[in-house]
This record gives structure tokens, C-alpha cells and sequence, in this order.
DNA sequence: CGACCACAAGTTGTCAGACAAATCAAGCTG
DNA sequence: CAGCTTGATTTGTCTGACAACTTGTGGTCG
């Protein structure tokens, strides 16, 4: 009857014809084929134009409306999205993870971000969630101290004081922003140069400590600035790579 | 006469079935009913059991599919997504602009990130961008004293302090958050007893002019605890909104 | 002439059934 | 046991149809 549940790897496969549609289209749009306000041609248009069924015309169409790019009315027609509306999903346009001067500015949103999310915390946090914050904290000093990585925990960590703000939105924005930041720590240095200093390292765990203190201590103001410390190192780390990688490629 | 124009801000509309089913199932999946790398319910099973036909779930599988939350594999099923994977969109999933408490959570992170924002602006922002600043600051205060809604006004406002940051990833984040929050203000009120009374414009005003003069000035600090002055007394408004409604209601 | 109304054409939304292609489990064969 | 076959299962696509809705057009009446 019903087949075991199988974890397995993706295979690109064959090309879906809806998926091959909706690149098209969205080509379309966003040059400036179509504008905005406009009218796309009919689904039954596009199908025989196309070649294919309607089905897959639909289905297409759905991915597109799924990312706000186009809006269809009953009776009337799917027309191009009309720019004043608020964009559906946040997702970094102008967002290049190899730039060190993009994760800086990511990393000021996230100072911004996380540094009330520690104040918030402060004030909100529960005795089980500080547990698991000291928790965390441990978790990040035992990884330094067996010399491994420790984004794994540093990020289980920043999830925790996102957590107990009690407002589920830090945690999604950090769950986003976070996975921009902090896994690629390693595989920016590449050289093996930038592999952190025990000094730093011992300067990174003390900053936790810090945070996790005030928070401990309700002391939302200190939290803050701790957190905002904490980050702006991190801003002062990558600098360093940056100018560093500049002179050595000039 | 008119059928469709009046009433009917409580009903929706008609949802459309796909929506609906969308939304089901994205509450399955961030609810963990079904785990990351576990198999859906198969396309027919699904149709059958919310009594629509196949066509409606794969356009609604198609949506979560936009958005990355399944994959599809032809011949096997349909799989939730590995959370491994970070979310390529920010998109804030449960936010409900019906109900205040979720305005008020959002408004906790727009403090946030405006607050940091209008630090950074009083550092940065240019001689140019000041005089837009202005502007803006001055076409808010015309609007209200013409007793129309200054809902566009104060969102260039806020603009232009994140344009000020020169970072752009505060404008993006800003258009994304701004836009669930301000343009509901009137909405959510409802009934004439929200109207804001001259009290509460004359004071929204001069938060804005704190805001504006500190950056002037290069405060960071300053400006920061001005913005979230700001927005913090959103927020109490929008508390005292709820508090009304619920004791009326009740 | 102008305003209002009914209607038809066009478009998206939904349904039903079918077949093709891919996958997987089990059985069969050597 | 290894390898192949086979059949059931599931997603991908096609076809045709009808329902719900929008819009423009023409007609009717004041």
C-alpha cells in the first residue's frame, strides 16, 4: 500500500515544461515586455503560442503569482503587477555573499536587529529558555576549545535570545538574515590567513558571555549594547579581511 | 443595482480554492506536521480530502513549491524541504494584518531596525539627502494640516532616513516592513472612534521633528532613541486600539 | 440625448477523466 | 545472490467542458 517515506538526493532531472514557461515569462516581465499594469496575452493565448496545455500555462502562471509578479482577475485577464504594491517576500536583491562589503552592511541589519532582540529578551525571557541560552553558550565554548567550528552553535545560540522576544517575526529575520552571515565565515577566509587567532576567538566567547549575562541579569540596555558589540566586531573582522585581500590582490 | 461593490470587508471576497489549500498546507508544514524530507499526502489523496479536484492542489503545491517549501519528484511524491536549506525569501509567515497584536509585533521590529537606521543616517546622510529629508518632513506636516491622511508622506519620510544609511539593504527592508504596517493604520480603525485625534497628530509631528533635528544635528544616539520613541507610540496607540475593540466586543 | 439595463463575448477558476513518464517494491530467473 | 521484469503508484501533461466573473455593446426608456 503506502511506500516508506525515502530521503534522496535531487537530480535535476528533465526539465518541467511549466518551470521552462515561467523563466520565459518572467523574462518577459522584467524586460519590460510586458509592463507593469499591462496585460498578459490570455491563458489560452499563451498555451497555443506556446504549445502546450493550458495546464501547464496555469501553472506557470502560479509561480509567477506566487512571487507577486503578476496578479490575475477573474474575467479579466492576468496583468503585469503593478509596482505599487508591497513586495510579498524580502529577499536582498543587491545581495552578493562573496563581497565583503555586502556582509558588512548585512551584518549592520542584523546589529540593528539583534541588539533590541537582546534587549527584548531581557525583559521576556523565561527561566527554561535562559537555561537553554546558557546551554548554547556552553555548546559554542566546547566547540572553540576542541578547536572545531562553532557556527553551528553560534547560530543556535543568536536563535535562542531571537526566541525568547516571544515575537515569532526575530526569529524568522534572523533564521534569514543569520544564514547570510555567519556560515560563511570559513569559506570567505579561504587563505588560511584568516583563520581566526586564539586571541580572537577568546575575544568572540567573552562578547557572548557578556550578552548572555545581561540578559541573565534582565538588563535590557546592556543586553543591547552587548549584542550591538558583539556584531560590530564581526563588522570590524570582515573589514580587516577585506583590506587585507585588497592589498595582497593590488 | 450594484451586487458586488458593498460590503464584505469581513468576507474576503471569494478565496480562491487554491489559496486556501496553499495556506492549509503551509500551516502543516511550519507546524511540523509533516517533517523536513518526509512525503506529502499524494495529489489525489489530497484532492480527495478536501473535496476539490487535482487541478486546485497542484496549483496550490505549486505556490509552496515558488516559495521552496516542497519539491515534487515525478513517479515518487512530494516532499517537504530539507530546513537545511536557508530560506531564500524572507517572508514572514504568520503575520495577519487583521489582528493588532500582530501589527504591534511588527511594529517591535521596525523600532529595531528604524531605530539603528536613523543612527546610522545621522552619521551619514548627505547635505542633499537632508534637504529631501526635510522636505518630506514638511510634506507631512502640509498633509496634516489639511486634514488629509499623511500615510504616503510619512512612509517617504522613513524612506529617505533608510536611503540616508547608505546602505540598501535597510531601504529594502524597510519598503518590505513599512508597507504592512502604515497604510493599515485607517483601515484597521474602522469605526470613527479610532479617528486620531489633534492631540495625538500634533504629537506625531513633533516625534517626527525630534527625529529629523537629531540626524540634523549627527546624533546617532540622539536619533536612534527618537525613532524608537516614534514607533513605540505606534505601538502603545495601536495597543490602546485593541484594548477599545476587545472591551467593546466583548 | 442621456442614463440605465440586459445580454453576449471573453477570461480566469474549477472540474473530470485520461494517458505518458518516472519511480519503486516485489517477484522471477539465471 | 545479482540482475532483470513487471506491475502498482505517483507526478507531469493533455483534452474538453462548465461555472464564475468582467467588460463592452447595444437597446430601451425617460
Amino acid at each position: 500500500m503506502t511506500r516508506k517515506p525515502l530521503a534522496a538526493p535531487a537530480l535535476p532531472a528533465r526539465r518541467k515544461l511549466a518551470e521552462t514557461i515561467e523563466d520565459h515569462l518572467r523574462r518577459m516581465l522584467s524586460r519590460g515586455d510586458v509592463k507593469p499594469g499591462e496585460r498578459l496575452p490570455t491563458e489560452n493565448a499563451l498555451a497555443k503560442s506556446h504549445g502546450v496545455s493550458r495546464a501547464v500555462i496555469r501553472e506557470a502562471l502560479a509561480g509567477l503569482r506566487a512571487d507577486g509578479l503578476v496578479v490575475a482577475r477573474q474575467g479579466s485577464g492576468v496583468f503585469a503587477a503593478d509596482g505599487t504594491e508591497p513586495p510579498k517576500h524580502l529577499s536582498l536583491a543587491n545581495f552578493d555573499p562573496a563581497k565583503l562589503s555586502s556582509i558588512i552592511e548585512v551584518l549592520e541589519l542584523r546589529a540593528a536587529v539583534e541588539g533590541e532582540a537582546a534587549g527584548l529578551a531581557a525583559q521576556r525571557i523565561t527561566a527554561g529558555e535562559l537555561i537553554r541560552l546558557r546551554e548554547c553558550h556552553a555548546a559554542v565554548a566546547a566547540a572553540l576549545d576542541a578547536g572545531r567550528s562553532a557556527q553551528d552553535q553560534d547560530f543556535a545560540l543568536h536563535l535562542a535570545i531571537a526566541d525568547a522576544t516571544h515575537n515569532s517575526h526575530f526569529v524568522e529575520f534572523f533564521r534569514f538574515l543569520g544564514a547570510r552571515t555567519i556560515p560563511r565565515a570559513q569559506i570567505i577566509s579561504g587563505p588560511s590567513a584568516m583563520a581566526p587567532t586564539r586571541r580572537e576567538l577568546r575575544r568572540f566567547h567573552e562578547e557572548h558571555a557578556e550578552i548572555v549575562t545581561a540578559i541573565a541579569d534582565r538588563d535590557p540596555a546592556a543586553a543591547c549594547a552587548a549584542m550591538q558589540r558583539h556584531l560590530k566586531s564581526s563588522q570590524e573582522r570582515y573589514a580587516r579581511v577585506a583590506e587585507s585581500t585588497a592589498s595582497a590582490t593590488a
